[in-house]
DNA sequence: TAATTTACTTGATCTATATCAATTCCTTTC
DNA sequence: GAAAGGAATTGATATAGATCAAGTAAATTA
């Protein structure tokens, strides 16, 4: 499943065949069947991770025990928890798999001597960093400034494919809702 | 008070007088009066933008012409919209100052000149960058999983100086309550 | 394919926070 | 420093969405 990632690569920038094969030779395939987890909150994100197939969830989990989802990523998208990355603090989040997934690894040490080495490669990570960031704030605006319907609406709209293959309940704590507030909302949505 | 600027530079990387020079001679200052604006939406925003001095807002305004507020920015952070930026479509957002403010501003293709030729500068932008995401992440977790009160709570631990210099109406924008909900939290938890 | 578990739906009720309204307290301005 | 305008407080009431509870459907597992 590396060709995924390859892939990638190839429509964002253009590599000579030794740098090529430099990155494919830092990364490391892992699987993760469904439910499995990538992190554990309390453990320290070490790794730069693409997932070339399947969805993962990032979320945290509150005294309560209710779970709060952070962020969905499927292929084609970077996940890892970039605050303990950096800090290398133990995470406050964990990561599971929602599907059977494939991701390609690198350990943080080796994604930056990538980035050192192949000034294209550091470009085109800032500019997922850059889109990330922007990601994030639209979610804070969204999370600020809309009713539950309009939550919804706006996601389905952003994300039509997340909607099919993620469970409601996920999607509902991603927008700050219940499941029960969700499932109404769809119901009077679909009657609309 | 481009000092400002160019002590917060020296405080993370090294240049030389040449580049300590180039980059001096492609800012421009700004100066803002309390409530002027920055940004209006429906401009494009073009800029990379240091607040030397005071205190600015981010904020959207939804149908109903409730403002929401995105973001804070004072003195040693930067501020803007990366989204219009990157996309060159206009804006969604307000941004305009709390406090009379004084700016550093580059155009957007003399910042990336910069960050192309030295380098340093371009590692010291993408590691800011990458703290603004987590922070909005971190943003995003507290929206979802805190009370109006732990949010409150957490604000103040989180950004002191904050709470004293920012009306009350704004903080509450930005929590996501409304002002009365924030005035009855803050009489609640000075009585604790 | 039956059994078991897990996810979703629907209904009844509750509650945190919003809304509306009046009053007081600060700033700003002239 | 008086007047005016905006910000914060306080009270009464309303409501979106949460919680609790039961039933139904769908997915896993045996």
């Amino acid at each position: 499943m590396y060709e995924v990632f390859q892939q990638y690569i190839d429509s964002k920038i253009m590599l000579t065949p030794d740098e090529a094969h430099y990155i494919r030779s830092l990364a490391v395939i892992k699987k993760l069947r469904k439910k499995q987890y990538l992190l554990q909150d309390g453990d320290v994100w070490k790794y730069d991770a693409f997932i070339t197939r399947g969805c993962v969830r990032t979320y945290s989990v509150d005294e309560k025990g209710n779970e709060h989802v952070i962020s969905f990523s499927i292929e084609n998208w970077w996940t890892g928890d970039r605050e303990s990355l950096l800090s290398g603090e133990p995470s406050r989040f964990n990561i599971d798999a929602i599907e059977d997934t494939e991701l390609v690894l690198f350990t943080h040490p080796n994604f930056e001597l990538i980035c050192r080495q192949i000034p294209a490669f550091n470009n085109m990570v800032n500019a997922i960093l850059q889109k990330s960031f922007v990601t994030a704030q639209n979610r804070i605006q969204a999370a600020l400034s809309y009713t539950a319907e309009e939550k919804y609406i706006n996601f389905v709209k952003k994300y039509p494919g997340f909607a099919m293959r993620i469970p409601q309940s996920m999607i509902a704590s991603y927008l700050g809702m219940t499941p029960e507030t969700l499932s109404r909302i769809r119901t009077q949505t679909a009657r609309k």
